[in-house]
DNA sequence: CTGAAAGCGCTTACAG
DNA sequence: CTGAAAGCGCTTACAG
């Protein structure tokens, strides 16, 4: 005898008063439930999860979806647990567990995502590595499973997202530097397909439009997005004959390499080159140059992300009635030393 | 009408047969698989998580539960996503999954796991951060939960774990930096309770008493395990009448506060201060000076857990027949500049 | 306020 | 080789 059976044997009565006392039903005396919770508390009861599942047609979890590929594996850094600390935190609140899906690298991810859905192991899910094109979103609406994505897609908006100010950090980033004199501007992006690339290029372009500079072809640089990739940019900058004089990365761990690479030529980053990176990190502040960086919040992005959820789970709607949250989330400028040089007329 | 039901009407058989079907069982027509398993492929059915671990009993999935407090989530950088792809990949070789089990910062991680387990979400359990008593342990076995801990306890060995080998790093970094002439020794461990923070103190003063060094107490340094940490490490020792000549830190990023530290008071690492990184990672050789660290593969760590881990789960330890793992995961020195120096006799 | 019963979607011994 | 039926642990309308 297990489950709820045993409990209800052991405070000899039925499994339905038990379940009712366990669940917060109104219809249960009070000197019944304080029987039956004390017991559960005593006896380390907590309902079988497949057993409720299958009767409710719900799972109370979440799923968070992320890939686990080579370049996030050597690279990323400490992004999604911020994110998932937000996250658990804000589901908490509504009784949701969150459990992380990660995807192997063997597996496709749009097949892991359908293995997933169907087999009905969560409510709902949150996506991560958006492509330009993904064919995942048309999974998850198909199959009608709540979801919300981190990053945007190239395609309709007809689903809920989140995703960074890439137009905002590109702008600023750029204002900043035109301020301080530059004119040769470059960026470095990533070579993957990652939708994150192609926002990033075309607000850089437009922000450079916006203070009639123009964007020389070889100064759009990609690279992979790793310590090793801003290595390699290093190594193109200092290839080229017209070198520009500030660079923006599109992501901030770029510049551990490029300082090295800089460093390796006798050049000093913020006096030679003007770097701005992308997201500050606890090493931001820390690196000599101290990176100019943009500052956000993770944990609120995974409070964002689980409001956004649950606004499109019908059993939440009602408290979260934002609909489909499309959000750039902002970022805020964090002045470091790696650009502070000024390009005399 | 949906589920298995639905799949046996389009086909019109039963659905005992067409679950035969699907889990391969012998005694089933060839022909009759054939067709079940076109028309599950078309329809994209998989079968309802819940129904079958509530049959079952079993739940074909694995948890990882990990920690997000407030240090991880701004520090532990790529070291859980590397394990996790090497976990996936060994766990999806015998059709189990894996979700990650993040518990909250608001949570009792004791109190957390025990729900987990009450509620048979998982088969088994990979754990982290262990501590030096750790009552997960108690819980995990009282419950004859399988599982395996990335991490020592202080207590007795009676389940499987695997943890890194602190003892060989402490002992190759003092071995190295003594052959170097140094003879004031100082090590960084960090300051809370995790268990590897004792383990490491333990193996850096049998290294130094093996090399006829004594550790002189103020060259004991706890700190956070971040680049905040490495800076606060770097104030302590220029506050030193006595500096040490050297440094073994527990964490490789306390690396970059400490380098900014000591660059600030115009002092170079490996020509001032020797400084030994503990793991190996993708900063470490595009640092300035590059950080002479340890070298382990985070995939092959979650390969062997994920061993261990299936050796302890009845239904397939005759395939991993090696009982309760206690396994020192090996790491290799890889030479950088950072400890580049002879200190004269 | 409580109990008895149905049924969620599966798998599997059993009968044929 | 296939079908009918039981039952895994819950929740919930329904009857009393």
């Amino acid at each position: 005898m297990k489950g709820i059976k045993r409990l209800a044997q052991h405070l000899d009565i039925s499994i339905g008063t038990v379940s009712r006392a366990l669940n917060g039903k109104p219809d249960v005396n009070e000197e019944t439930r304080r029987r039956v919770l004390d017991a559960a508390a005593l006896l380390g009861y907590a309902p079988n999860q497949a057993g409720r599942s299958l009767r409710r047609g719900s799972t109370n979890a979440v799923g968070f979806m992320i890939e686990s590929n080579d370049e996030t594996e050597t690279n990323s850094d400490n992004f999604f647990l911020g994110v998932i600390g937000g996250l658990t935190g804000a589901l908490l609140k509504h009784n949701l567990d969150l459990v992380v899906l990660p995807c192997s690298v063997n597996e496709d991810p749009h097949d892991y995502l359908q293995r997933i859905v169907a087999r009905r192991l969560v409510d709902a899910v949150i996506i991560s590595a958006t492509q330009r094109r993904d064919r995942r979103i048309d999974l998850l609406k198909a199959a009608r499973i709540p979801f919300i994505a981190l990053g945007r897609t190239g395609g309709p908006d007809e689903h809920a997202w989140i995703d960074l100010d890439f137009e905002g950090v590109a702008h600023k980033a750029v204002a900043r530097l035109a301020a301080l004199g530059h004119r040769q501007i470059a960026v470095a992006i990533p070579d993957n397909e990652i939708n994150l690339g192609y926002v990033f290029r075309d607000a850089f372009e437009d922000a450079m439009a916006h203070h009639r500079l123009t964007v020389d072809p070889s100064h759009i640089i990609r690279a992979r997005s790793s310590e090793h990739g801003g290595y390699t940019i290093g190594n193109a900058l200092l290839a080229m004959e017209k070198r520009p004089t500030a660079i923006v990365l599109v992501y901030e761990m770029m510049a551990i390499g490029l300082y090295r690479r800089l460093n390796e030529a006798g050049l000093t980053p913020g006096r030679d080159l003007a770097v701005v990176g992308f997201r500050e990190g606890p090493q931001s502040q820390f690196l000599s140059p101290a990176l100019t960086s943009f500052r956000m919040s993770l944990r609120d992005l995974g409070i964002g992300l689980a409001e956004g959820l649950l606004a499109t789970m019908p059993a939440y709607a009602d408290q979260f009635p934002q609909g489909f949250v499309h959000k750039l989330w902002p970022m805020e400028l964090v002045e470091g030393e790696s650009d502070a040089m000024v390009i005399g007329r």
